[in-house]
RNA sequence: CGGGGAGUAGCUCAGCCUGGUAGAGCAUGGCGUUUGGGACGCCAGGGUCGCAAGUUCGAAUCUUGUCUCCCCGACCA
């Protein structure tokens, strides 16, 4: 992409509603605008980040056996009466009324429907387990949305639900999410601790919170240090995570059962970038969903469900890797690969040797954001930093009359000068 | 939902107290000089002062109502 051609308003100034770093570096990088309380425009920079994070989260659903699939966003009123929670859920729920006066709101989860979607559809164990996901907007009117995307009213959720003949079966699909989540965390270059969690009103007896650990986190988190040395192993033992203590201030109990010693205990603020559920039959009876069971007997399905909030882990992903010039994009989530910089537009030789890297960039299938622009240096490095992008390729004058361009990594901010072709070997190996 | 604050140019804000032709910086367009980490000069364009009523000869400014946004708290799968 031509930065000369690509839709990217950045700002210099911080937008004064901004309050914590990746509200702020939204919006100056031009990912996001506000368009109402909570609720925002993604432009191209930052829908290409969400894309690619709900790709992580879609590959790993898919590896570890869930099915996409798509529910719609608006839904009627009629099955939540029948779970109980049209009364129950209150007002962060939007509701109101279609041209016939029907009931209708705009769902903030999909228990009701996915419940209801599997009572008409499946008849016998034999056809269990499924688990089914999609990956949709959902609207919450909370009562005060903040930190930009991070506690939107809209916002992109991946919501996935389970079905298991008995308990047993319902375990091994809350353990395959449970894998599959801390594998899809790690893939974005991000640390999520595993927390024992209040069950909120979707209700249930065995549930986990995944935090990632920010100073920015909403909620306050108490863990085992334990978790840092096996973050750094940097490996996904299923075993030693059930055995460390971690929980949300609203479930700790200083001193309790498990708690680990003062000074093994570590007290922090996390941000929730997930939450699994057991909640057994509590759906699948309100409203009705058996199958037969291996005697021809009735069986109420087991369930769970599991939300990734996709649209937060943009945020999450900013307040984890950021500094003071801007972003630092891990690669699997950048919007870009590389920015390539020409430092003197109108040059020649500048113009020839950015063109062609562009063109063989392009052609080995590396996303590149090319600044083409007839801006001063200052100005295209400034965006750069801004925006992220985890290589900086630059060329200018100087340095192609040596023969060298310059490659700078954003994460380590080291710079090596080198030759065209080392340069486009180093990018596209 | 309780408390506080703010709506004036694309952004950041001044002007309001004490009513009298709407401002600055940045951004944008043009020209020139510049050009390796957010240049400089000159010129230009751009505003229903959130909206509605009221007071007044006259309202961005005073009064009332209303809408929206932000912050703190409570709330939050």
């Amino acid at each position: 992409m031509r930065l000369t051609a690509f839709f990217l308003p950045t700002l210099k100034e911080t937008p004064s509603e901004a309050q914590i770093a990746s509200h702020r570096l939204m919006l100056r990088a031009g990912m996001v605008r506000q368009s109402a309380a909570g609720i925002y425009s993604w432009l191209p920079l930052g829908w290409k980040v969400l894309r690619k994070i709900e790709q992580i989260v879609r590959e790993e659903q898919d590896a570890a056996g869930a099915q996409e699939m798509l529910m719609p966003t608006i839904q009627s009123a009629d099955i939540w009466r029948e779970s109980g929670r049209y009364d129950a859920y209150g007002k962060e729920m939007l509701r109101f009324t279609d041209r016939h006066d029907r009931e209708m709101l705009y769902g903030p989860t999909n228990e009701e429907l996915i419940t209801q979607l599997f009572r008409d559809n499946v008849r016998s164990y034999r056809d269990l387990p499924k688990i089914l996901y999609h990956i949709q907007w959902k609207f919450r009117d909370e009562v005060r949305p903040r930190f930009g995307i991070m506690r939107g009213r809209e916002f992109l959720m991946k919501d996935s639900y389970s079905f298991d003949v008995d308990f047993e079966g319902a375990k091994r699909s809350y353990e395959a999410m449970f894998t599959a989540y801390l594998k899809t965390f790690k893939r974005m270059g991000l640390t999520a601790i595993p927390m024992q969690a209040d069950s909120g009103a979707i209700g249930g007896n065995l549930t986990h919170e995944f935090h990632v650990l920010a100073e920015t986190g909403e909620s306050g988190v108490f863990y085992d240090s334990a978790y840092d040395e096996l973050a750094a192993k940097g490996e996904i033992d299923l075993a030693a995570l059930n055995n460390l203590y971690a929980a949300t201030d609203e479930k700790h109990v200083p001193g309790g059962p498990n708690v680990p010693p003062p000074e093994r205990l570590r007290e922090a603020r996390g941000i929730e970038v997930g939450h699994i559920f057991y909640f057994g039959t509590k759906y699948s009876k309100a409203m009705n969903a058996q199958v037969q069971g291996k005697n021809g007997e009735p069986v109420f399905a087991e369930m769970g469900s599991y939300g990734i909030g996709v649209s937060r882990l943009v945020g999450a992903i900013i307040e984890a890797y950021h500094d003071d010039r801007g972003i630092k994009w891990p690669e699997a989530v950048a919007p870009f690969k590389v920015g390539l910089v020409n430092l003197k537009v109108g040059d020649a030789t500048c113009d020839s040797v950015c063109d062609d890297l562009y063109g063989k960039l392009v052609a080995a299938g590396v996303e590149v954001l090319y600044d083409d622009r007839d801006e001063r240096a200052g100005v295209k490095f400034a965006d750069l930093d801004l925006i992220g992008l985890p290589w900086q390729l630059v060329a200018g004058p100087k340095g192609l009359a040596q023969g060298v361009v310059e490659l700078k990594s954003r994460a380590t901010g080291e710079k090596h000068e080198m030759s065209v072709e080392s340069a486009l070997a180093r990018l596209i190996g």
